[in-house]
DNA sequence: CCGTTCGAATTTTTT
DNA sequence: ATTCGAACGG
């Protein structure tokens, strides 16, 4: 986001001085480097791509359906692509727009561009997420449709703090009407571009028409805000490029080669977008993979990569099934579990890559001991220096499920970094924070300046009353909030019907905003926030305070601080709206740090385009991955195993799944079964005796109502298989972690909860099996 | 109007 | 276990 500074407004004049600035055919590949015959730009390009590859590279014109899988280069291809259609001539840098799923991966696609092509041309090509880009064609055009280049970004938090106001004003009661359940409904009506009187009309029953009322105070409330959520950034935009073909004529003529990644996590917004984009030129090239579709509970929508060839005849389709990334075991039981969807295109998926070992199961008792199994297994790989920390990550369904990997990663002072999680933007008083700056760029904002009155000392004396009281007296006159009292320091207006000491405040915290903004104009961003800090009372509040987590607070607001930074070269009134933009926009993932020696946790979801040398995917359980919350259709279990199915393709090669019997969820400990993913792998793939299947009874899926949860029958001396507990007269409970057919015996490895891990012959240990 | 305290819900994933 | 809202006392 921070490179894009130069050229973020897209005015015509950076590309006026880009045309002549721009190198002519051989200055781009100077870097062809030890060769001795220089190499014309296409060979450099085209080198070290397959045959496919070579035609997704180079079949530049009108629609392309790239179906990648994963490890096939996807990410290679779009980059050679992009330095393809530069270095042929085709396109000038600035034609070229590559729509990706993260900053992160817009910031990786100009980095190896530079690589290719110079850093100059790179940083010219458009490269970033659906949301940045549409951003900035708001800023530019968005006053057409009403909306001020000032524009505030909400949060999810701003969202549901809107809905429940909304809720309040109906006279609603946020128990009985979730908030995130209509802000679901909010989002489902915008990607579906229906209006509040549209789903007015279209209600079925009180919950329809509660949304319908709910939606429409929302957008008012946005609208008076000056405020978009992240839906409306796209929605906004398809409004503005509808109503306005001129708008859109100028970025059509402007933008003539599209790609976009990730296709098939893409919603109908994005794809009405990309529509619209390339309605003209009809040079489109979505690149993606079904089988990773994992973001429908974002509105996600696998017709988009599904029904592209209905929608574009003509298009040229290209399939990416060799994979180049993981070893055959891990390939293997990659196409093995994703077969099992119904609700597919198949399609092959193998490698050449040579062997490497087994997958491994990891059974464990409960999630401490399996983040002991992980971690010690993780220093024995690097102890062993058959991987470095950064070549590791922990891959899990939920974020909580961190926090045990993270307790054994300190004990041994292991290096971490967890992605995600509470984030950086999402903490309390970087929110405080942010919500000042946002009012002083935006003082019609008044979601923002609640929370600034509510947190801060500039809301002294001023409370829930006396808000609303400015709030009815603005839209009598049609201003906001922070307008009325900009006014009431012009003393240009009389003041409402208040005791005279809240007016006085009321005049001083006008004084205090009007002396801010006057000071955005002249000092640099990072200068503006010291002021605006001391002056609120947030600094005296963090810096000063004894407790710790407060003082933690404080180096937050400091961390903040050095970002701001790094817009300091222009004056704070230009630099705070990019800052601030940057602020809402940043993925998660967006903020790892790639650089340091690290072993890496982060989500399934987070891990998506990401690959390692060695992944641990733990909490493979019934109730986690799938998830409990996903088993109420066909099509969740099908997204969660397509969740499954990424967390194995991140592996290179060496991948462990591991689970617990017991794990502690809302404080209680509750049992747990392995998942029944497990079942699907192939036995010849996964290490011996550690297989989990036929280990556990279960119940059947749900399609297929409940099996007798019972073994039919129990031998004296007990089969035994890894995950049971057991009994032993001498070491009492235990768990079994292995077992491994021995002539007509079992040697079975028994982790037991007191003494310890033993080896022990079935035949002589006299172990009962529990349950 | 402000701060504290208690009770209750809450967690799936995130631009 | 944490966080959010309601209720209460100062």
């Amino acid at each position: 986001m921070l490179e894009e500074r130069g050229n973020a407004r897209g005015e015509p004049g950076s590309e006026d001085r880009s045309v002549t600035g721009e190198p002519e055919r051989g200055g781009p590949f100077q870097m062809a480097g030890e060769r001795l015959v220089p190499f014309s730009g296409m060979e450099r390009i085209l080198i070290g791509l397959d045959a496919d590859q070579c035609v997704a590279v180079t079949t530049t014109e009108g629609p392309v359906l790239v179906v990648a899988g994963p490890g096939s280069g996807k990410t290679r291809v779009l980059t050679h692509r992009v330095a393809y259609l530069i270095g042929s001539g085709r396109a000038r840098p600035w034609q070229i727009v590559a729509v990706t799923f993260t900053n992160k991966a817009a910031r990786e696609i100009r980095e190896r561009l530079g690589g290719l092509l110079g850093t100059e041309s790179a940083q010219l090509v458009q490269a970033g997420t659906f949301h940045s880009l549409c951003v900035r064609i708001l800023r530019r055009d968005g006053y057409r449709i009403g909306l001020e280049p000032a524009f505030t970004i909400y949060d999810e938090e701003d969202q549901l703090a809107l809905v429940k106001q909304a809720l309040r004003d109906l006279g609603l009661d946020p128990q009985r009407f979730s908030p995130r359940m209509l802000l679901g409904r909010l989002s489902r009506a915008k990607n579906d571009q229906h209006s509040p009187s549209d789903l007015q009309s279209m209600a079925q029953s009180y919950w329809d028409e509660v949304a319908a009322r709910v939606y429409e105070r929302y957008a008012q409330y946005l609208q008076r805000a000056q405020a978009v959520d992240f839906d409306d950034l796209l929605l906004r935009t398809v409004e503005l490029f509808t109503e306005y073909p001129d708008v859109l004529a100028h970025y059509q003529d402007r933008w003539r080669y599209l790609q976009v990644d990730e296709y098939q996590d893409t919603n109908r917004l994005q794809y009405q977008l990309v529509r619209q984009l390339a309605s003209g030129h009809r040079n489109l090239c979505v690149v993606g993979d079904p089988d990773q579709s994992i973001y429908s509970w974002r509105q996600a929508d696998i017709r988009n990569i599904l029904e592209f060839q209905r929608d574009f005849p003509d298009a040229t389709v290209i399939r990416l099934g060799r994979n180049y990334r993981s070893t055959p075991q891990i390939v293997a039981a990659a196409d093995a579990v994703i077969r099992v969807n119904r609700q597919r295109i198949e399609r092959p998926l193998w490698t050449e890559n040579p062997p490497g070992p087994p997958i491994r199961l990891l059974a464990c008792w409960d999630e401490q001991q399996e983040a002991e199994m992980v971690v010690s297994e993780i220093d024995r790989l690097v102890r062993t220096g058959n991987a470095r920390y950064r070549d590791i990550a922990v891959l899990y369904r939920i974020n909580a499920q961190s926090r045990s990997v993270e307790e054994a990663l300190v004990r041994r002072q292991i290096p971490y970094q967890v992605i995600g999680g509470v984030r950086f933007y999402e903490r309390k008083e970087i929110k405080d924070a942010l919500a000042l700056l946002r009012v002083l760029v935006n003082p019609r904002d008044w979601l923002s300046l609640r929370r600034v009155l509510s947190e801060t000392a500039f809301g002294r004396g001023i409370g829930e009353k006396t808000l609303l009281q400015l709030e009815q007296w603005g839209q009598r006159q049609q201003c906001s909030p922070a307008d009325v009292l900009l006014l009431l320091v012009e003393e240009r207006e009389e003041a409402p019907a208040l005791a005279a000491a809240t007016v006085r405040r009321l005049r001083e915290l006008g004084g205090e905003l009007v002396r801010l903004r006057a000071a955005m104009v002249e000092h640099p961003a990072s200068q503006l926030f010291d002021l605006a800090l001391e002056r609120s009372g947030l600094a005296a509040r963090y810096r000063d305070a004894s407790d710790p987590t407060e003082r933690e607070r404080w180096e937050n607001l400091v961390q903040l601080r050095s970002v701001l930074e790094r817009y300091d070269t222009v004056p704070a009134a230009e630099g705070l709206p990019l800052f601030l933009e940057e602020a809402a926009l940043v993925a998660a993932i967006d903020e790892a740090e790639m650089s340091g020696d690290q072993v890496t946790l982060l989500t399934l979801h987070a891990a998506k385009g990401l690959e390692f040398p060695v992944v641990f995917l733990i909490g493979v359980e019934e109730g986690l991955l799938p998830h409990a919350r996903a088993l109420e259709s066909e099509a969740e279990l099908e997204e969660e195993r397509r969740l499954f199915y990424v967390g194995i393709t991140r592996a290179k090669e060496r991948l462990y799944l591991s689970y617990c019997s017991s794990r502690n969820r809302f404080g209680l400990r509750e049992r747990c079964l392995p998942s029944h993913f497990l079942d699907d792998l192939p036995p010849d793939v996964v290490e011996a005796g550690s297989r989990a299947s036929e280990r556990v009874p279960r119940v059947a899926p749900p399609a297929g109502g409940h099996a007798g949860p019972v073994e039919s029958s129990a031998p004296v001396v007990p089969r035994l298989r890894a995950g049971q507990r057991v009994f032993h007269p001498a070491f009492g409970d235990g768990f079994v972690v292995a077992v491994r057919e021995q002539a007509g015996d079992q040697e079975v490895t028994v982790q037991f909860k007191r003494h310890g891990t033993k080896t022990l012959l079935a035949s002589l240990a006299k172990l009962v099996v529990e349950e």
